[in-house]
DNA sequence: CAAGATTGATCACTCAATCTTG
DNA sequence: CAAGATTGAGTGATCAATCTTG
């Protein structure tokens, strides 16, 4: 979004910006990691991201367990979304549905004992895969730069 | 547990790396800004980001034709997907299959006078949504740094 | 048989409406 | 009435299978 100095932008009628373009590279990176990891992890076990994502949330969380709003925070999604995705979690006994004793219109999302177990056999499928995903977009020379920027930006 | 009241108790056995927890980042910046692209674009038109990106792919193209395969690499969707997609697309005449002469097995895509005509009124929409997008991301501190690389790394 | 495109079945996500509780 | 969660209906994306052509 900085100003560009003295670039006039393309006349030609239907050419993106500067900005358009860098987010379209962003798209792109985005998709391939996203499936790629979607799809390993998939292989290794009985969901996807989304649940992954659950399931980190509440490892980290007090007690193992947040509401659904929180969750819907963690993982990106809606309400509605998350109500179907801890149903799907529940079915196989990873997470565990806790009635709120303070307010009953609230339910806790409890990871289980054995959610904890297979949530931590994810984390390095999940690591590796990411790593590997990143590896081949750096092959492609307009993926590469964006993505050194992503890690350099929060390297500790 | 918690037994040492030092620093770093984020040492469990469930913690994301570095690497890791940079793509969450990335993930709740996508999210964001995808929803409200999305929204936006379907409140002013009858399409959504897929088929703008498509029209803007075919926008692109010599003779605004594209082949499925290549709609696919533009869009970050599959064969199937894209198929479908285009027909959406010719359901409102904004593309219009093409049959390849040279070889019978292809189809071409190709954008209509009218498709040209309503993505151009969509690119400044597209454009506008994208920009508000990320000026409401750069409120979340964990989420500006990330805004401001991205651009940085193709403002040139 | 391989490559390109399409179709059927399925699934995850979304919106809107609904139900319950504060 | 407002807030939190769930459910019904609808849509877009995916996989696998199929059809056509090289």
């Amino acid at each position: 979004m900085a100003a560009k100095p003295t670039k006039a932008p393309k006349a030609v009628p239907g050419a993106l910006s500067a900005d358009g373009v860098a987010w379209t590279r962003v798209m792109a990176l985005h998709a391939q990691v996203d499936n790629h990891i979607e799809r390993v992890l998939r292989r290794h076990f009985e969901f996807g991201l989304s649940e992954f994502l659950a399931l980190a949330a509440c490892a980290a969380a007090p007690d193992g367990e947040l509401r659904i709003q929180e969750l819907a925070t963690a993982v990106n999604l809606n309400q509605s979304s998350v109500s179907r995705l801890i149903s799907r979690l529940e079915r196989t006994e990873l997470t565990e549905r806790r009635l709120c004793e303070y307010d009953r219109r609230g339910v806790y999302t409890g990871i289980t004992e054995r959610g904890i177990e297979i949530y931590r056999q994810a984390v390095p499928v999940y690591e590796t895969a990411l790593r590997d995903a990143f590896t081949q977009a750096r092959a492609d020379a307009t993926l590469a730069p964006l993505a050194d920027a992503i890690f350099a930006t929060y390297a500790d």
